[in-house]
Order: structure tokens, then C-alpha cells, then sequence
DNA sequence: CATGAATGAGAATTCATTCAT
DNA sequence: AATGAATGAATTCTCATTCAT
């Protein structure tokens, strides 16, 4: 990589952390472009030398972290021969993604437009479903060993127990990030112990036996 | 209740009731004042008769459906003598909850401001919160009886149970309902075979015994 | 009309009024709505209340002016039994047209964009475009009435010598306009006589006999 | 000229070229710099070291522009001995000139500012001025001369003729060229046989006798 | 000389909200 | 009570121009 690319790409770079972190704090829709350009120390017409329009800030946020969160569900997968300990690893790894890129839940893909087809769909949003589908598959493959293991149930369809996993495991991320919501109030749980409870649980409903404690 | 605040309160429900019908059509920010008062048939000044902001008409739709929310479930859980039977109406009051009411992603419980001290929180929202406890409780209880009956598990505390349950299952309508998210692309399922397969997961993850299908 | 109506329409009289001033001293394209705000003393937020957009606001201005040309054109046509004084008078509108309306220059008709068929452009131009056709079809008329009074040379197609006749004299106006372009540098001649002669000249160009002065 | 002027002068004309290029195809107002630095290949900084303004860039293509029409109409005037002949070719040259020439109609002499007052306004535009006063001279001495050979109206003013004809000529131009505007809709008529037409009636409103086909 | 990089100053448009009647 | 009318404050995005290297 050239010294000029290096140096873009350190520019988008301060731009896209100084987004996150405003993105964590007020939403994808509620932030402007004024508030990257403050937050970034960049001009506003400078945010659109390094990006085409807020749209690809917000995409490329999404990419990048689902690309690492894609990394990380890999070496947790292939790093630990145990099972379990790699399903630990793989919820870890999701729980965490979701704790640093709260934008996850704005733009998702659960939010794509509906009457876009997807061939003609913007490259970066076909990039992000590109990096989601991967990872599922990755994760289906995993459900399969568990299979072939003896320790997941071999009843459930893996493609459509994943996205039902996944779900579910982000929509706790989801309870437990919600500012003051309900779990800081009524309960006094660490946002961790609630989280690890959770993939507990979730690992019941997938596992043959009763986890033992 | 006086005629004219019963005057007062069928308007306010004719407005509620058109801003339902935008909010699930186009989501809580995308619909505007404007589109409110045409839909309604009122004056946009109108509206601000009947509710100081729009942020008040978002949280009173909330309010009014987690009551109907409650109320359902309530129903479920009196109406069946049999817990399984109680549980899978559960579900579905849950499911139809989301499926009929999008607002309660947008705006929900999940994405109350940062900044604001409980305390001095909007009344709307001290509300909404509100039911949304009194029906954790009535959740809580629900388990506690499956637990007392023998087929929930009895090492899980009802309270943090209630809410990853409650997080698992709307995070799965939530896939489920992205408008040509995953669901629709890899995988072509129903939307509520989807779901109930789901319910049934998330039960396997409470219950003792294994669900004979 | 109600008095409703009639206030709309004094308003976005005063808007176009105060549009028009702008668009003749600085040019369609080079005029904001914010110099129409200043101008007319309305907030930048009311002129999009009686206009949907800055072109519409510049297509009210040419519809309106040119279908006050097209009742002069018209009045012209019909007032004057001798075809002559019948000519002069129709030049004296166009010239007065574009004197009023140096909007007409910019984003007159000729300044269509290509790309759109003429089915589904904006109602706003199509309804120009009518009424330009309308006012050629009247001017070939009026030709072929001099044609057959034997006055105007029997050879020329009517509808092809209306559109360079048109284009002829506003392009004379356009140049006895020309802020301090050529005319007043090195002739020192009235707008007025600069341009009857002009009309005079064309006159010539038309009919048979030469003009006795 | 010294090297460095050579060079100098090659690099503005490829800048020159390359905005001829642009403007004619999307017009001086919707072309921007950037496209001028990219179609020419040097950097956008790079043109400021040559041109001190876009309006600099604008107003050196009309120069020398204008300086070529002024060249061919010059040829034409000398070489046809015949003065119709001479005609015919003046209003060729004047033809192609504004077809090859988009940018004569945006920023032409008709459109200088007002407030300036001509002693101190931009040399460049007074270059422009300047070429254009000897082109009317020229043009009104080809006048004279037809009016000694007594083919053009002995009447005629040549100087404010000059203009005239100038005027309806570039009008005649501007509407054939209109993208899509009256000539391609009602008529379907060639630009150049419609131009041809034209300049033939401008011919009749100079000339004497009828002229013969 | 040439240029990559940065930006100030707009531009059109939108929307929740107020207020006089 | 009901509303027509008006608007301040944003919002995204653009572009000619400058300047350090």
C-alpha cells in the first residue's frame, strides 16, 4: 500500500471512529454529518472527500466490524476442539461485536429497504449481506460438527437454527445495552453475567443434555 | 369520566389510531406530523391540542399496546390450565404484539435516552415502563408456576429469565419481520413457521424435558 | 373564488413578484430561495408552502407571463383588420414579453432537457410548452391570413417561418437587453427604436412589396 | 515567445480544450472544476496555476472562439468576390460558430454583469468586447460594400443592421439547438436546412430584389 | 511547477412547532 | 376548540478556491 493510500485510509479511519462512537451514542439517524465533522476534527466538506455520502460512513462501519466479527466466530470455530468451549468463543465473540457496534442494530440487515431487488442494490450494502451470509453458513457448519459430535440435537435444520440463535443472542445484547432500560432498573445484573446466562441458555435449547454447571 | 373529556379522549384515539397506521407502515421517523394530520383528518395545529410533541403520540401508541400486550397475556396465562398450552399462547400474544405493533422496536423500552435521570423522566415514558414491569411480574410468576408444576427448570431465577426470554423472542420476530433480511433471501420460511419453530426453541431452553413434537 | 383562495393566490403572487425581480437582475439559475425569501419577506420555509420548488416557481413565472403574451398575441390578431398594423402590434407584445419577462430567456423553451419524453415531464412544463404551441399556431394563422390578404410572400411555410421569426426578434430583444453589451457601447440608440426597426427588418423579410417608410 | 511561454501557453490550451469539451456538452453553469480537471487531466490546483478563475476558463474559450468566428468571417468576406456568395459563407461561419460554441449563448457579451462599469471590468472581458466591435466593424463594411454594389438596401444603417442581423441570426441558432424544444416537436425539420431558411430570410430583409432560388 | 488535501460558504429542501384568529 | 399560516433550525450535499509541500 502506497504512502497516499495509507494515509487515506488513516483518514477514514479517524473519520469512521469518530462515527462510531457518535453513533453509539445517538443512533445512525440522529447524528449528522455536522456532528462526524465536529467529533472527527475534519471539515464537513472534508467528510465527503473520504466518503461518498453518510450512507457509506454507516456501511462501512457495519462492514468492517461484521468482517471482524466474521474473523473472530472463524478462530473461535476452528481454535478450540472442544464443543462447547468453542460455542463459548463464537457467543463471546457476537456479544462483543454488538457491544462495540451498537450500529449494528440501526442498519442491519434486518433494516434493508424492501423494494430494492437485490442485483442492483448499492455494492456496499451487497458487500455487508455478502459478509452475513458467510458467516451464517460458517455458523450452520458449526451447528453440523456439533451434530456430528453427538451433542447438538440432530433434529434441528442448522441454516434456520441459526438465524434463530443469532437472533435471539442479539435481541439479549440488544436488552442488556438498552441504556436504562430494564435491566439496570429492575434487576441489578452485570451486563456480562446477564449476557453469559443468556448464551447459556440458548446453548440448552440447542444441546442434547442438560449442561452441567 | 365528563363528556367532554370522553370528547377529548375519542380523538385523541382517532389520532392515535392513524399514527399506528403510518408507524407500521413507514416507522416512527420516517412518518411526519404532516402525514399524521392527513391520515387523521385533523389540522397539524390540531394535533398539538390533543398531545404536546409527536414524541408524546409515539409514546402513548406504546403505552396502549404493551396494556393490550399485558392484557393478552394475562389471558393466556389464567386461561390454560395446562403451562405448555399457557406458554405457546404466550408466545403468540408476544409475536402478534411486535407483528402488529413496529413501533415497539423503534421507540421501544430499548432506547430510552441516555441522559435523562428515571426520575424526572417524561410521565409518558414512566408509564410505559411501568406495564412493561407489572408484565415481567406477571412473566416471573408464569415461570415461578411452571417451575412449581415441575417443567421449568428450577434453577433459573424467573425475573433475569423473563427478560432473555422476552429479548430472545423479539429479536426473533425482528428477523423475522426484516423486510427481505435473511428470512427471505437464504432461507424461505414462513414468517410464523419461523417463529413458532423459535417459541419452541426457547422453550427446550427452559423446560426440563425434551419437547416430544 | 373563496377568500381562501384569493389570499393563496395574493400570496404566491407576491412571491413570484418578488422571484421575478430577482430572476431579471441576476438570472434564474444564480437567484436562491434565499434572495426570494429576503426578497418577497417571506421565511424561506413559507415559499414552500405556496411552492412546491424553486422550479416551479420559475415555471409559474414563464406559464404566466406567457400566457399574458399569448392574449396580447391574440388580442393583437383580432383587433387590427389591416395586417400590417396587426404585425406591428404582435411585435410590440413580444418585445414588451421579453422585456418584462427576462426569464423568458433562460429557462424558456429552449432550454428543455433532453433526456425526458414528453409524456411524463412535469405537468409545470408541459403546460408551458401548450401554450407556446398555442401562440406559434396563432402567429401561422396570422401569416396565412397575410398570405391570403397578399401581403405576406405565398412561398413560406407558415409554421417553420413563425419559429424563426420568434427566434429572430428575441434574439434582437435579447441583444437590446444585453446589460451594457453591445448596444449602448458603441451605438448610442433606444431600446425602443433599436428594436422597431428590428421588427421593421423582419417585416420585410416576410412580405412582398417593400415597406415604404 | 520564449520556451517557457510556449509551454505555458500549450498547457492552457489543453485545459482550454478539455473545458470546450465540457461545456458543450452540459453547459458552462453545470461544469465544474473538477470535471475540467479531470477531462484534462491535471490536477484541479494545477488549473488555478493557469487561470486565475473558472470565469477566466469561460471567458478565454469565448476569446478565442469569437477571435476564430472573426477570422472565417473575415475569409469569407475577402474570398467571394460575389457578395451573395460572401452572405452565404458569413452566415455559415456564424452558424458553426455557435454550434461548435455552446458557451457563446451562456456567457456571452449579452450577459455581462451590470454593476461594473466597463473602464474597470476584467480585461478579459474587454478582450471579448474588443474582438467583437471589430467583428461588427467587419461585418458592417461588408454591408457598405454590398450597398455600393446595390444589392443591399441603401437605407440600412450598417452598424445597427450588423446588429440586428447578428442578433436574429444567434436567436435562430439558439432555437434550432434547443435540445427538444418547439423545432424537433411541431416541425421535423433538419437544424441545418431550418438555419438555411433562416439565413436566407435575413437575407431578403437586407437585400434589395427578391432573390431568386 | 504541480498537486493533494482541505474547506468556507452556500444551496435546496424538510419538519416539528407556535400563534393569532 | 380548531386551524391556517408561518417559520427557525436543521439536514444532506456541492463547489470554487486556497495553501503547504
Amino acid at each position: 500500500m502506497s504512502k497516499k493510500q495509507a494515509l487515506t485510509e488513516f483518514h477514514r479511519g479517524s473519520i469512521l471512529a469518530a462515527a462510531e462512537r457518535l453513533f453509539a451514542a445517538k443512533g445512525t439517524e440522529k447524528t449528522t454529518m455536522d456532528d462526524i465533522a465536529r467529533e472527527s476534527e475534519y471539515s464537513k466538506a472534508t467528510l465527503y472527500v473520504y466518503f461518498q455520502s453518510k450512507e457509506e460512513i454507516v456501511n462501512a462501519i457495519l462492514l468492517s466490524s461484521m468482517v471482524l466479527l466474521q474473523k473472530k466466530i472463524q478462530a473461535a470455530v476452528e481454535h478450540y476442539g472442544n464443543w462447547f468451549q468453542a460455542y463459548d468463543a463464537v457467543c463471546d465473540a457476537i456479544i462483543r461485536f454488538y457491544g462495540d457496534n451498537p450500529t449494528a442494530y440501526d442498519t442491519t440487515i434486518w433494516e434493508i429497504p424492501v423494494n430494492v431487488d437485490p442485483e442492483q442494490m448499492d455494492k456496499g450494502m451487497r458487500d455487508i449481506l455478502q459478509v452475513g451470509d458467510a458467516t451464517n453458513a460458517m455458523l450452520a457448519d458449526f451447528l453440523r460438527r456439533g451434530a456430528a459430535e453427538g451433542v447438538v440435537r440432530i433434529e434441528l435444520p442448522p441454516n434456520e437454527t441459526v438465524l434463530l440463535f443469532w437472533a435471539a443472542l442479539s435481541g439479549m445484547v440488544r436488552m442488556a445495552d438498552s441504556k436504562n432500560g430494564y435491566m439496570g432498573r429492575s434487576l441489578s445484573l452485570e451486563r456480562d453475567v446477564f449476557l453469559r446466562h443468556g448464551a447459556r441458555m440458548l446453548l440448552d435449547a440447542i444441546t442434547k443434555g442438560r449442561t452441567v454447571e
